[in-house]
DNA sequence: AAGCCTTTCAACCGCCCCGTC
DNA sequence: GGACGGGGCGGTTGAAAGGCT
């Protein structure tokens, strides 16, 4: 037995929403809020599937959304969060204010993509293209600046037709992506066989920096835990491993997202008080201070 | 001007997760 | 513990707009 469709199809109208229709929908929501998506149709006086209105209320109609192109800011913080978290699209659009999932994978598909591709860059994958030989076509050169808090990393790319990319990545940025089976979403199955595919491919040719030495365990690239055996127990050593210190607290992925005492993270550090909070430490902009993993997807 | 091709993006579809009973 | 319903997500589609010949 199949489960009951979200709406009556027969009585409802499809295709590109009218200006009567957005009305509705707008004055029924701000009367009312968002509710019940499958009972609002009816209730607006809409022929529209539950579905479709949440869509056409998300994506065009929300008065929080920003309209307009993408800046260039919002372009590289697309490409970094993609190549961290693939295409979690709603994880991404959570970081970028005003701007939809949707919206954001319409732009990566048309914009981005190509722009990688101009760049050398393999979007699935962000590494550098190979040739039909295999051999990469880039340099990539890496100098290294310290100063008393953070150690960054510039690593310059240089493509045979185009101008040298610069990234900079903040110490040990990369190692915890590497290093962790972080699982931001829990729909991402840490042991799946398409995590465990995906893992590799974000972006860890750019591991940057000596690695990191902490409580004697894991201390070079050759030590890392082989990815079948990771998850839990890759997890566990991350948060000893993997994180940032600072002022001599160890700071855990997991928990740098503001994810920890959940499934995914179950160190003793707190949010609330303690080492992670008090670092504010910045994992592409994301401040651990008061970010709440929920926020993240802004839904 | 007309026809064809390409690009863009709003909207749909099907699946999955989670909460409730 | 299992069934069910609601909500959310990512992938895909197709109409409209723009560009090119």
């Amino acid at each position: 037995m199949g489960r009951s469709p979200c709406c009556e199809k027969a009585h409802t109208n499809k295709g590109a929403w009218t200006k009567e229709e957005d009305d509705r929908l707008i004055s029924y929501i701000r009367a009312h809020g968002e509710g019940c998506w499958r009972s609002l149709p009816k209730a607006a006086g809409l022929l529209r599937c539950g579905k479709s209105c949440r869509l056409r209320w998300i994506n065009y109609l929300r008065p929080d959304l920003k309209r307009g192109n993408f800046s260039e800011e919002e372009d590289e913080l697309i490409i970094k969060l993609h190549s961290l978290l693939g295409n979690k699209w709603s994880l991404i659009a959570g970081r970028l204010p005003g701007r939809t999932d949707n919206e954001i994978k319409n732009y990566w598909n048309t914009h981005i993509r190509r722009k990688l591709l101009n760049r050398g860059i393999d979007p699935a994958t962000h590494r550098p293209i190979a040739d039909s030989d295999g051999h990469q076509i880039n340099n990539i050169t890496t100098t290294t600046t310290a100063s008393p808090d953070v150690t960054t990393t510039t690593t310059t790319i240089s493509f045979a037709k185009t101008t040298p990319i610069t990234t900079h990545l903040v110490k040990n940025e990369v190692e915890d992506v590497k290093t962790c089976n972080y699982s931001p979403d829990r729909k991402i199955k840490n042991s799946s066989p398409e995590n465990q595919k995906r893992c590799p491919d974000l972006n860890l040719e750019l591991r940057i920096g000596p690695p990191h030495h902490q409580n004697n365990a894991i201390s070079s690239p050759s030590s890392y835990i082989p990815q079948h055996q990771q998850s839990v127990v890759c997890h566990r050593q991350t948060l000893v491993t993997g994180g940032r210190t600072s002022g001599g607290a160890i700071i855990c992925f997991t928990c740098s997202m503001g994810i920890q005492n959940s499934k995914e993270c179950s160190c003793t550090t707190s949010l609330s008080g303690t080492s992670c909070n008090s670092t504010g430490y910045d994992f592409l902009g994301l401040k651990n201070v008061a970010l709440d993993y929920r926020s993240l997807q802004m839904k």
